[in-house]
DNA sequence: CTATTAGTTGGAGTCGACTCCAAGTCAAGG
DNA sequence: CCTTGACTTGGAGTCGACTCCAACTAATAG
């Protein structure tokens, strides 16, 4: 039942995409508790630090700062976050960051998509597209309604503006 | 039909949330072109600039990096990107970056939304819950199927996995 | 005429997040 | 015993993105 497999640094960075550096720096600014060292002081990682290691590295794609990530891992690992409302609290507003963030990258993808539209549009026939990559999750966006007050981000002129001189 | 009002960079400031330094650093390292300036040398600036630095804001929320926002700036002001096909390149693989960034975001607040509701379970009743701000926005997340590799992100543990010592 | 306000410039400083380096340890191989 | 390789450490260096500063100018108010 202790089949416990462990990792050395090399094998956790590759694993989480981490660098090794990376993972001593976070072990350094206690972003990660100090990882137990094998007889020679080589650290071993574990599958929960693994786990550990790959939600901080998803909260980092989402641009969170390292300082703000580490309520996330207090409840990750004491997983009653109710005892400590202050913490609730940081969550609830960073859910509410993440949704705006959302957001703006929805609209950043509706920008792209209409772009690449407007393209298809004055060459709409021949066309010679070969692009082998980039095939799989590139249908419909999903929108979600944007509110309408954020709809008017983006510079469209160039449509009906190219009298703009 | 050219009442073109335009703003003085504090303005400007204060209407896309960007800092006059940070206005003039844009400048600096040409991500805007070089605003016009009036008699005694101050910049103005037009609609068409907002816009561009709520783009530039917007892709910034993205987490981009400035030196990648440039072939946005390039086609949302000239408006026809099949001509520049290295762009549309470059904008198609943007978009599934993001579009990945989006799945990340999903699971931080799938994440969130799972330990808050942890929280519930364990003091259902009288929780005083007094969060004045964090109403709008706060129904379902509206979930989008992740990948269920994907879905394996985040460490669940501290369930079972109280003895890790 | 001086003070205040709103801007200008170039350049220096800061901060977060790495990234690299030198010097050292340990284990295995020739 | 010496070398190679995988690691350790503390600390220095880098890089992106600001942010701050001193020195200056131009317009306005008292």
């Amino acid at each position: 039942m202790k089949a416990e497999s462990t990792f050395t640094i090399k094998q956790t960075a590759k694993q989480t995409g981490v660098s090794e550096d990376t993972l001593r720096y976070y072990e350094k600014i206690a972003l990660m508790p100090r990882a137990d060292r094998k007889d020679n002081g080589h650290r071993v990682y574990r599958q929960e630090d693994i786990e550990r290691i790959r939600l901080l590295a998803c909260l980092k794609k989402t641009g969170m700062p390292l300082e703000e990530m580490r309520p996330f891992l207090e409840v990750s690992v004491d997983a009653d976050p109710a005892e400590f409302p202050e913490l609730v609290e940081q969550l609830r507003s960073h859910r509410e960051n993440i949704v705006s963030q959302i957001a703006s990258l929805q609209q950043v993808v509706d920008f792209i998509d209409m772009k690449l539209e407007e393209g298809k549009y004055r060459r709409n026939c021949s066309d010679e597209r070969q692009d082998g990559a980039a095939e799989s999750m590139m249908e419909e966006p999903a929108h979600k309604s944007l509110s309408p007050a954020e709809r008017s981000y983006f510079p469209m002129s160039g449509r009906a503006g190219k009298s703009s001189d």
